[in-house]
DNA sequence: CTGAAAGCGCTTACAG
DNA sequence: CTGAAAGCGCTTACAG
């Protein structure tokens, strides 16, 4: 708190009004004096106290962002959205993990009562989102993104997880794949339902069948993947063509087929959902349905920004589409609408070694 | 802004100055008046403006988070651990990005010199290290969190990566390996030099050998060591052991030697570094060196924390152990030091399907 | 184009 | 135990 507006304005032998006036660039000063104030500002490094700024003005050019927990496998994708859209707006990004449970969430609602923050981000709210709509009918500007397709009483963005099923089906049938499974969940996720509903829905009618016997419900992890394929095994259930909601299950489902010698794709496609990090790294790697974090991300910061600048937030939820990203789990087939290839030329060209 | 400690204070029949007082819990207040101030703050709904109390006070009670990028594999579990002390400790998380470069710097540098934080945790900050030495030596509490191994001249924690090698080479020892392979990288990253640096003399003076030849540097990717594997493989090397300076690398690195063929960990053992997310979902499941990342983040927040409550702050670099994960890249073996076993046993009872 | 003054909503000595 | 007043460092009408 070294050097102050009054300071300078005394320097300058000008009154803070005038400092204030070129601190934000307004045209009505005198090129000379706003020279003057400029050149004493730039010697004396002066820097404006964003207290105090944000006191005067009343707000405070920061969003809150509330994150359930930030080691969810998707949500640095988001975040870096988020962030890369906020920063270069001039917003401060305060970051609320609600990993803490009840004392969390007091906290968050403290600093947001308190105006810390202009307006709030909330990633997948859960029992926060009451309180949010509370806040939000009392004017805070508030945005949800929804990454488990339960539509919120406030702006949100979120994808379309029905079509990401339907996406997934597509690529079995187009590997000619009749017999398929599905891994959803975890529990009480609507994701996974939506999901699941889409992949049914789009296999109707054609050869291919997923009866009941052949869906299984896991926690989300790898080893719920793991566990869940052993279930099916176990059962002495035949398929060709897994679904995992999911990309760590289906990571999971991968080691368990491999254990019991079952060849993935020759014997066994397998889906996965989200292009999250394990996406990447599995053997094969896993084909799977992206869901564009990112962007939903940065899609809904826009909105929140938007939003305090004034202009209206659409009321309908902003729907992100998915897209299918071919990698090594699923057998090479022509083009399935709404795919992207991805390494499958590199792979093709490998020395046989 | 609603309701402000004047309104209070109206309501209740005293001054700004008691309600202040009750506010901050001061003991100096007849019993009566607390209560009654209480009942009123409660009635209305009041809550203290932090902006207002932050230009009081002189503080913000938020940190400054600086990080190169959000959506390196580490950084989530790092950023758990900085969250988890930092929020029940009272103060916010103010989260800045370097990913847009110069322009992201800046204002990160604007918000820091605008006082909008009370101190700094920042993450490898690379060029920004300079800014933030100056900043710390005018007095700006800063802390940094070193992934990278490079000592910095400023209060730090990082982790003994010289003998995260060394622990690799003991499980390699363990396990009969003799003809060792390292990927390195990525280029200039020192950590990766002192892992190379403790595998390599852990080595010296045993039957093991790791040859100048089957030393390989890559760019720190899965695409990175799996190349990494097909240039050895190329040049004819034999090797039965294969350390890799971080999990994705050494992700990529399976992936290579599946298809060629070759057994891991039968004919070859696999070591990553870093555990993180690639490190639970190959096939096999990556043994690697674990770096205790929200060890870590903890560790720096409370280094910060304590230093804004003024506290001293040790003036060397805080060094955490690291640790080896058991997973199936490598064989079973007898306890190496250091070591930590994980999934181990219940992979050993799986049923042979 | 510029200044004096009030205001943003608290906290903190200083008196009593 | 409590109040009057000044202060934190800006911004913003209102005059001129």
């Amino acid at each position: 708190m070294r050097v102050t507006i009054a300071d300078v304005a005394r320097l300058a032998g000008v009154s803070k009004a005038t400092v204030s006036r070129v601190l934000n660039g307004r045209p009505d000063v005198d090129r000379a004096t706003q020279a003057r104030i400029e050149e004493i500002m730039a010697e004396t490094g002066y820097v404006p106290s964003s207290r105090a700024v944000d006191l005067a003005r009343g707000r405070t050019r920061t969003l809150g962002v509330l994150a359930p927990t930030l080691h969810t496998p998707w949500m640095p994708e988001l975040l870096q959205g988020v962030a890369d859209v906020v920063e270069p707006s001039g917003y401060g990004l305060l970051l609320h993990s609600a990993a803490g449970g009840a004392p969390a969430l007091e906290r968050f609602a403290a600093n947001v009562r308190g105006h810390a923050v202009d307006g709030v981000l909330a990633v997948d709210p859960g029992v926060a989102l009451e309180h949010l709509r509370d806040l939000h009918r009392d004017g805070l500007p508030v945005v949800v993104v929804d990454t488990g397709g339960s539509p919120a009483p406030l702006p949100s963005v979120g994808a379309d997880y029905t079509d990401g099923g339907r996406r997934a089906a597509e690529l079995m049938l187009a590997a000619g794949r009749l017999r398929l499974a599905m891994i959803t969940g975890p529990e009480g996720d609507p994701a996974g339902a939506a999901c699941a509903e889409g992949f049914a829905d789009r296999l109707t009618g054609t050869g291919a069948v997923l009866r009941a016997s052949h869906v299984t419900e896991a926690d989300g992890t790898e080893q719920g993947g793991y566990d869940a394929v052993q279930r099916l095994m176990r059962a002495r259930l035949f398929f060709d063509g897994l679904f995992a909601h999911g990309d760590p299950m289906a990571a999971g489902a991968l080691r368990a087929l491999q254990e019991a010698g079952r060849q993935v794709p020759g014997e066994v496609a397998v889906v996965g959902f989200g292009d999250v990090p394990p996406a990447a790294y599995t053997l094969p790697p896993l084909t799977t349905v992206r869901v564009p974090w990112s962007d939903m991300g940065a899609a809904a910061a826009r909105a929140l920004i938007g939003r305090l600048r004034g202009e209206p937030v659409a009321e309908e939820p902003m729907v992100f589409e998915t897209s299918l990203v071919s990698r090594g789990s699923t057998p090479p087939v022509g083009r399935v609408p709404g795919q992207r290839n991805r390494r499958a030329a590199r792979t093709a060209e490998l020395p046989a070694f």
